[in-house]
DNA sequence: GCTATAATATTCAAAGTTGTATAATCTACC
DNA sequence: GGTAGATTATACAACTTTGAATATTATAGC
């Protein structure tokens, strides 16, 4: 939903077409949201058809390609205030795909994993340090609200940072060999084929 | 792809079918993996079409809905290894979409806003307690193995508290009013239809 | 023994995402 | 002045998710 939160967003202001709402949010949320720009268009349509935007008409600037330009309705603000607080009032519960792979570690060879989690931990390491240095370039764009990207960039930094915290540990927990009994265990259970210790 | 990894990982041990896997999701990884039972039976034919798995032929107990089952090929396998360390081998750029919601902030009355604060803290506070209390709770299965499980409430009881402290400033900082000035560009940016400050 | 509710098992339409394709124009560089 | 490559702008097929609908059987309570 979150597509349509930040179309009707960008539109309360004026009316824009797809590309120039590509262009806004990879200007001012590119790095910390991932809507596909295939996404917008599917949007802009689902949202006119419900309502909550009118197309105003066709420009076409030169021979470029001619753009669709939509406006947001009295529905349409409505409806961006009623997922705005949707957003603000439900606390997400997130899920971490690492979280899947971990728990099928036993199928990897052991070296394998722990160089992923090397891996993992370098790269984790720089990101942290590419945000420092990201930062400042960033907030150095007037036509960007600082305070709140700092604090953006704040909620990443201690994810990442809590993130960087387990994954040492787990690195740690697996040198020590803390799993190799249910990874043993893992083994039994699924790698032969038709055994099951029930 | 982290439900066909879920559905080959399982499937590995022995032959199954959807409905049984989907207890399985529940049972082993439900609190923290968002699997809709949908999606399992469109990627169980998606699988099957792949050439992943193939039907072994249709059970039937009693009266009840006949069931699919499942078997997976070498072919499987090999996928199945494929998606783990694709899992194990990218670090995953997770976004927020709080922080969509923040960046709109502007547009809901600051009271309200603290109001979704309060209750944001209070709740994230009450998950982490109730992780605690819980967790010892998953231990007594044994059926499952508890380091690992230990591991991923670990990895989430991390994230959640930064997210909390993260939560508590953000909190202060709207009592302090750090962002009033920006709220107030913003809403000048947005709210007058058709005022651009560029 | 009757009835409400939970459990079993799958299908399917509708919604949504993703990346590729298309097609014209502008820019930079030799 | 030609051409390789970036930019502008959208369409679309393929994939995936989601939750409601369906239909039967088991369970529990009165």
């Amino acid at each position: 939903m979150s597509t349509r939160l930040v179309i009707l967003g960008f539109l309360r202001g004026r009316p824009q077409y797809g590309y120039e709402i590509k262009q806004m949010i990879e200007h001012v949320m590119g790095d910390w949201t991932n809507i596909a720009f295939g996404s917008i268009y599917f949007a802009l349509k689902k949202l006119a058809e419900d309502g909550f935007l009118e197309k105003v008409g066709t420009e076409q600037e030169g021979g470029r390609p001619s753009r669709t330009v939509y406006q947001i309705t009295d529905a349409g603000r409505e409806e961006f205030l009623r997922l705005l607080r949707e957003v603000w009032d439900a606390v997400e519960q997130q899920t971490f795909d690492f979280d899947i792979g971990l728990s099928f570690m036993g199928a990897l060879p052991i070296e394998e994993v722990k160089g992923y989690l090397h891996k993992r931990v370098t790269h984790l390491e720089h990101v942290l340090h590419y945000l420092d240095t990201h930062q400042a370039e960033e907030l150095a764009d007037e036509h960007v609200p600082n305070r709140l990207v700092s604090t953006v960039f704040d909620h990443h930094r201690l994810h990442l940072r809590a993130e960087l915290d387990w994954t040492r540990e787990l690195l740690q927990n697996v040198e020590q060999g803390v799993y190799d009994a249910e990874i043993a265990w893992m083994q039994g259970m699924f790698e032969q084929p038709g055994g099951r210790p029930d």
